[in-house]
RNA sequence: GGGGCUGUAGUCUAGUCUGGUAGGAUUCUGCGUUUGGGACGCUGCGGCAGGGGUUCAAAUCCUCUCAGCCCCA
C-alpha cells in the first residue's frame, strides 16, 4: 500500500483521532525532548535546542535593533514582592513553588519565578530617576516555574518552560502601547518568517488578559487539530506595576510621575507548534529558515567506488558550507535506511550523491515537505539550494495558511457557532465582550476567545450569545 | 472538572481473563558480505513503569504513585 509505505516506520499517523499520539511519537523519535522524572517537567534534547537557539539568534537580531538589551535577574521571588500589584498576585499566586530552607537567615519565603515582572520591577525603582533614563528597554531569556496540575503536554504545557520576557518602560502609555503593538508584530514576523506559520493578530478580553494587564495582545496560530495555540503575548501594563514597586521618574517639567510599561513574551511552545503544523506521516518537517543544517549529504557507497563518492560528498559539503550539511558517511546503514532517518528528523534538503551522479556532474537533491526530487548540476548546486529552501519556506507558510483560512469560519447565529466549533473551526463571532457572557460560551462549549481583531467595522451586530448589541468581532476556539 | 482505557528490552509486541521457567520481531555489540527508499548471515547484550499488599509462588489478583491515549462537559 502506498499510504503504507508513505509513512515513517512505527510512526502513528498524523490524523483525527491519533493525532496527540503522533504528535508524542514525533518529538520523542525525532529526539526533540524526553520525560523527566518529574511529572510536569521535559527534557529539551540537543536537536530541540538548536532550534531554541535559532529562534534566540533571529529575535536577538530583531530586537537589538529596536534598543532592546539582554539581561538576567534572579530566579528567586520573596513573597512579599507579589503583594504590590493585587491582580497579578491573585493570577499568579494558586502556581507558585515555594522554596524550603533551613537556613535561619531566610527571612522571608521565596517562589521560583512563575515571570519576572516583580523581580524586575523591584529593580527598575532603583535605576530610574529622570526621564532620561527612559525608555528602559531589557528583555531576558530564561526559565520559569508554574506549578499548573493540568496534564502535561510536551512543549505545549509543562510546569517549567524557557522563554523571552521583555520589559520595557515610558515616559507615556501612548508610547508603551505603540511598543508593545510593535513587538507583538515581531512575534507575528518570527512566526511567520522563521517558522513559516501563519497567525491571528489582536487583543485579549478582560477575562483572558495577562493578570496585572491593562491590555494584552496575541498572537494565535491554529493547530492541525483545530485547536488554537498562544503563540505569543505582549501587554501594555499600564501604571499599574510602577505604583506597587514605587517606580518613580522626574518629567520634562520637573514634576514627579509614575511611567507606564509593557511585557512581552513567547516560550518554547513555539516548538511545539513547529511540529503539529508542518510535520507529517514520516515525521518532523523542519522549515528551511529555523533548521540549523538546512542539508544532508547521503553520500551511496558502492563498495568500488566508495573512496571516491565520499570525497565528493565532502567537496559538495564544503561548497554548500552556507547550508550548515552535514555528510552521513555511517557506513553501517544503507541509503534508504538514512534517508528514512533524515526525514523523521526533519531536515529540509537531501543531497544524494553517487557514482552516477559523479559521472553526470550532477546531484540529486529531495526536498522533505513535497518529497519532490530534483537533479541538479554541481556548478549550480550553491544558488539552486539556496532557492529550493527559500520555494520550500514560502510553500510551507502558504500550505499553512491555506489550512488556517479553509478552517476559520464566521459565525452569527449561536447555533452556526456550535456547528462550526463541532467541525474544529476557528469561529469569528459578534460579541458583547462582557465577562458574563463569555463565561457562559466557556462553560458551556469549552471554547474561549482567542482575540478581538485590530481591524474591526463599525458595524450594529448582536452577539453570537446573548443577543445583545455590539459592534465587535471576536476569534473564538478551543485553545491549548 | 467527570468517565473509560493502556503501560512487558531503545522500539513494536505475545503472555494477564484462568497466578507456576517471560517468547518473538526490530534496534544495539562484534565479525563478514552489502549500500540509488528502512539489506543479509553468524554472534552476543538487553525487559514485566515504580512502591506497597495478597500468596508457597505475581507480568498476571488488589492498592497507591508515575506516565500516556480516548471520550464527555
Amino acid at each position: 500500500m502506498a499510504a503504507e509505505k508513505e509513512k515513517q516506520q512505527g510512526l502513528t499517523e498524523k490524523k483525527e483521532g491519533d493525532f496527540s499520539e503522533w504528535y508524542n511519537q514525533v518529538i520523542l523519535k525525532a529526539q526533540l525532548a524526553d520525560y523527566s522524572p518529574i511529572r510536569g517537567f521535559m527534557v529539551i534534547r540537543p536537536n530541540a535546542y538548536a532550534l531554541w537557539e535559532e529562534i534566540q539568534n533571529n529575535f536577538n537580531n530583531a530586537i537589538f535593533k529596536k534598543g532592546v538589551k539582554n539581561a538576567y535577574f534572579p530566579l528567586l521571588i520573596p513573597k512579599s514582592f507579589f503583594e504590590k500589584e493585587a491582580e497579578h498576585a491573585e493570577g499568579f499566586e494558586p502556581e507558585l513553588a515555594w522554596i524550603e530552607s533551613d537556613d535561619k537567615d531566610v527571612e522571608e519565603k521565596l517562589a521560583i519565578r512563575p515571570t519576572s515582572e516583580t523581580i524586575m520591577y523591584d529593580s527598575y525603582a532603583k535605576w530610574i530617576r529622570s526621564w532620561r533614563d527612559l525608555p528602559l528597554r531589557i528583555n531576558q531569556w530564561c526559565n520559569v516555574l508554574r506549578w499548573e496540575v493540568k496534564q502535561t503536554k510536551l512543549f505545549l504545557r509543562t510546569r517549567e518552560f524557557l522563554w523571552q520576557e521583555g520589559h520595557c518602560v515610558y515616559e507615556t502609555e501612548a508610547e508603551a502601547e505603540k511598543e508593545a503593538l510593535m513587538f507583538l508584530d515581531e512575534y507575528r514576523k518570527l512566526s511567520e518568517e522563521l517558522l513559516a506559520i501563519p497567525v491571528v493578530l489582536g487583543q485579549k478580553t478582560d477575562s483572558e488578559k495577562f493578570a496585572g494587564a491593562k491590555k494584552t495582545f496575541t498572537i494565535e496560530g491554529l493547530m492541525p487539530d483545530g485547536k488554537a495555540l498562544q503563540m505569543g503575548t505582549s501587554h501594555n501594563l499600564g501604571q499599574g506595576f510602577a505604583k506597587g514597586f514605587g517606580i518613580e521618574f522626574l518629567d520634562k517639567n520637573g514634576k514627579q510621575d509614575f511611567p507606564w510599561q509593557n511585557s512581552w513574551g513567547f516560550s518554547t511552545r513555539l516548538i511545539g507548534a513547529v511540529v503539529m503544523v508542518h510535520g507529517d506521516n514520516k515525521g518532523l518537517v523542519l522549515p528551511p529558515r529555523l533548521a540549523r543544517n538546512k542539508a544532508v549529504i547521503v553520500p551511496i557507497l558502492f563498495e568500488k567506488e566508495a573512496s571516491k563518492v565520499l570525497k565528493k560528498a565532502n567537496e559538495i559539503s564544503k561548497k554548500i558550507s552556507g547550508l550548515n550539511p552535514f555528510v552521513d558517511s555511517r557506513d553501517s546503514y544503507s541509503a534508504g535506511w538514512k534517508f528514512n532517518e533524515w526525514e523523521l528528523k526533519g531536515i529540509p534538503l537531501r543531497i544524494e550523491v553517487g557514482p552516477k551522479d559523479i559521472a553526470k556532474k550532477q546531484v540529486v537533491v529531495v526536498r522533505r515537505d513535497t518529497g519532490k526530487k530534483e537533479f541538479v548540476k554541481e556548478a549550480k548546486l550553491v544558488s539552486r539550494a539556496k532557492e529550493i529552501l527559500e520555494e520550500m519556506h514560502s510553500d510551507m507558510f502558504k500550505k499553512a495558511q491555506k489550512f488556517l483560512k479553509e478552517n476559520s469560519v464566521k459565525a452569527d447565529t449561536w447555533p452556526d457557532f456550535k456547528k462550526a466549533l463541532a467541525e474544529k473551526k476557528l469561529i469569528l463571532s459578534p460579541f458583547c465582550a462582557t465577562e458574563a457572557c463569555e463565561e457562559e460560551i466557556k462553560d458551556e462549549t469549552t471554547a474561549t476567545s482567542r482575540c478581538i481583531p485590530f481591524k474591526q467595522d463599525t458595524k450594529k451586530m448582536k452577539c453570537v450569545k446573548c443577543g445583545k448589541e455590539t459592534t465587535i468581532k471576536a476569534w473564538f476556539g478551543k485553545s491549548y
